[in-house]
DNA sequence: TATTCATATCGAATTTTATAGATTTGAGGC
DNA sequence: GCCTCAAATCTATAAAATTCGATATGAATA
């Protein structure tokens, strides 16, 4: 179940609209904080409630330099995401179909 | 923002660990609620409340037969989420790149 | 048709999350 | 050293999510 908190933290912190929409923000390279409130209508305490959010998840990293924060996306993070629904898509593959859990229907299992 | 209120919806309804963990059970296929239920401790109206935020999510789809009812993932759902998570990692063709969002730092551009 | 079984829905209690204002921290500039 | 500015943290509040017991629904069946 530890390896679903895990996912489920990450998929949490971008299970907001706002906070998705930063994600793709940071698609395209670093930006400071500044740079991100300027595009949303919401109070700078709150911006950072989320990107500490975002950075908890470990799916964004905060790089401190002078009186700014840059934020970026953890190329790792996002792959470990990509994976987990790569590994739903191909049921072959899947972490959980051994584990005698898998059945066509209750019809046929009981 | 309304493209990133329907990422959100289904990053939000993996955003917990039992569902993390239903959807990847339902990797291997379709499952009655009742096999799921037999994997958690967790009510039965608990599971149903899952289920249901999962279904409105449009993630998964519910087949009722008789008694039971039996889900499984939308393969399309899946692909949205997973070229949502594409074109965060290729900034060359992310949806928000263009829109004068971008910048390499804030010294630069103010 | 009365009963049973699988799910869904309702109602309520508890916990978590989102939000903003006020305050703090820490770096730079004067 | 004092002021300014960016960002984080604290505090409080309102909204949303999680959970379960109780109840309702609806299909199969005796």
């Amino acid at each position: 179940m530890d390896r679903y908190l895990e996912y489920a933290t990450v998929f949490k912190a971008l299970g907001d609209p706002k906070r998705a929409m930063i994600v793709d923000m940071l698609s395209c390279g670093e930006l400071c904080a500044c740079k991100i409130l300027e595009k949303f209508e919401m109070s700078q305490s709150t911006l950072s409630h989320h990107m500490k959010l975002l950075c908890e998840s470990g799916f964004v990293r905060g790089r401190e330099q002078g009186k700014w924060t840059y934020y970026s996306l953890d190329a790792d993070a996002v792959g470990r995401a990509k994976r987990f629904l790569d590994g739903i898509t191909s049921a072959e593959e899947s972490r959980i179909c051994e584990d005698a859990m898998c059945c066509k229907g209750c019809d046929e299992n009981e």
